[in-house]
DNA sequence: TGCTATGATGTAAGCGTTTACAGTAAGCGG
DNA sequence: CCGCTTACTGTAAACGCTTACATCATAGCA
């Protein structure tokens, strides 16, 4: 309500104020300012005062059109999808500032309809490489970042056309895979559902074929009337699952591709008088933050999700530098046992 | 593994590659990018289609260095603490794009160290202004900012040395004293513990400041053992409360003063025969996302999170255009019931 | 017909850095 | 004392845009 005055006031001290005041050249002040070149220690000092005196900081933007880098990572993402996104963000976040860059952010979900050139929000014009977090942009973006040999690193998405840009992702067969050994060796269950996430998903395909070849390892049939599609999302599992139970399908075990869904398998199962892990065993797949707070508690698959955002900056710095880079990089994945599984409290039991 | 080639190829096009090719002048094309001046159809035409030929893309720094505005808004917080910062972040992060701007984050947990001038991540020199978390920077820096007029909003924390900086948060007393009336009217406890936060965190102390309000409103007298700080952190809360069984402090419920706390709680309890909510009654704060998933599931106070983003940024962008602003934003909380508090599964009780 | 708005475009001066290159003084071996 | 290296510093040309200003048709109008 009162009256603001936005005049922005003199305009911000310059390179050319601190070289005047400091009675040195410009370039020496920018060789203090980014430790190149040699200074002498007495000079040093007397910039660094004019700096401090005139609260001189330097603009980013003139910096990075005179040295042609950014000093910045982009990152792409979809949406901040609550649960999952967090330790990802965490890990990227910390690593990136680690190895000295700014980190610009951006969410694709909003913003469907643009697709014109001038829009793209992060790329080559304005960072120094991005990292790309499944199903956020559409491949033909990707290819050009490839041509244009723009550093890109993918997260839980492999290259599109076999492009050679890097990828970090976890170990997602085997880990559901032995999720799936623990539920038909520790519990001997035979008849176990599986919730997939969205087809055509990597992360999805590749949890099916370890749901898939652990039956087979087992001799137990493959009954496609036990597979559904959850999307990942937790309405979407809860009408799959109400689906089966209307059906009157029988099974020991539901496997959710991902914890979310499980949530959705927990709300489903909640009006009936199915309990679990009595009735039905439960284990998904992620270990969010709140499966451990679940009653039960949620038997899941543990994926480094920070580990993730870390390794995935790593491989983007090396690739902005121009060092050579892994292909790929699969992180483990462990079995949690906690107790929606059938596991009794204390079991060591793996 | 394979061999890389790094060598940045020929140059990216540049506006007078664009001009060029269309065959106008470099200003022309800044006149068709940027939708200013004005400019004849037909020559708009010839220069978006020399801008798709080429591929081109302006370089932000350039754009920014001559025209004086970054387009980018900076966000400074401590950490990303998991449940609490996601929703806060999507809000932000989906205004800011909604009002064109991109998002530079910097957390300021990891780099305590270097508190030089040039080393502040985020600042006049690359953002048009920033909004700033609670407890992210040293309140000299916000003094700072505010002393050159450069924009800044304040979250969950007021203007430090009634500097006028408009900031936003929730209306924590009243939040607090509701779910204190709940308890008292509405199930007739009357030793009800608090487990503070932070001391000195403004949060804290206005919801403490409910709490006691509405025990002085019921004519229940203040007991000073039944207060503890938690710290906002999930095992200081659990240690507070383990404290309080050895030394055999009587209560009917625990009001920890966010969700997160609350965890602790629950933590604390599982390890005795005290049942949730029948010995203890138990509610939280903030309405974090896995609440509802507890179980029994939390009562707690609804803090607008996703809002509270949102609302930092329509001000933080009012400011950045010179517009006048409230100096201060109270977003509304209210109690959500559930059953930690002691009602039943479908009450509507208020 | 001559004058003046008006629309369309071009010219060129910045914007605030970095950095290649040049220059200077001091130190040192012969 | 000479020439050569070394340490330090200055000069000035980019970097790729925006934009104030100038220019030039063209059209409307009296």
């Amino acid at each position: 309500m009162t009256h603001r005055d936005f005049s922005k006031e003199r305009s911000r001290a310059t390179i050319d104020d601190v070289a005047l005041k400091a009675g040195v050249s410009t370039a020496t002040v920018s060789r203090v300012i980014n430790n190149t070149g040699t200074v002498a220690p007495k000079t040093r000092e007397n910039v660094l005062a004019a700096i401090t005196e005139l609260n001189y900081r330097p603009q980013s933007a003139a910096q990075i059109l005179a040295s042609k880098k950014t000093n910045t990572i982009g990152l792409l993402f979809q949406a901040i999808s609550g649960e999952f996104f967090s330790p990802m963000l965490r890990g990227i976040e910390a690593a990136a500032q680690e190895c000295g860059y700014n980190l610009l952010i951006y969410s694709t979900q909003l913003n469907q309809s643009d697709h014109s050139r001038l829009a793209m929000p992060l790329g080559e014009h304005n960072t120094d490489g991005v990292l790309i977090f499944v199903d956020s942009i559409p491949d033909q973006e990707i290819v050009r970042f490839s041509e244009i040999g723009f550093p890109v690193v993918l997260i839980h998405q492999s290259s599109p056309q076999n492009l050679q840009i890097p990828w970090v992702t976890v170990e997602n067969k085997s880990g559901a895979r032995k999720m799936m050994n623990h539920l038909i060796e520790g519990h001997n269950y035979r008849r176990i559902a599986f919730l997939s996430g969205s087809v055509g998903q990597e992360d999805s395909h590749w949890r099916e074929l370890g749901y898939k070849e652990s039956l087979a390892a087992h001799d137990i049939p493959f009954d496609p009337e036990l597979i559904a599609t959850g999307n990942f999302n937790r309405d979407v599992a809860q009408a799959a699952v109400e689906h089966w139970l209307q059906n009157g399908t029988q099974f020991d075990a539901i496997f959710a591709a991902d914890d979310e869904m499980a949530l959705g398998v927990i709300a489903a199962l909640e009006n009936t008088d199915l309990k679990i892990p009595d009735d039905i065993a439960l284990v998904g797949f992620d270990d969010i933050y709140l499966a451990r707070f679940l009653s039960p508690p949620l038997t899941t698959v543990k994926a480094p999700t920070e580990q993730v955002g870390r390794e995935a900056i790593r491989l983007l710095v090396d690739k902005i530098n121009g060092r050579p880079t892994e292909s790929i990089i699969l992180l483990p994945t462990e079995v949690v046992v906690r107790q929606s599984c059938g596991c009794p409290l204390h079991s060591a039991d793996d």
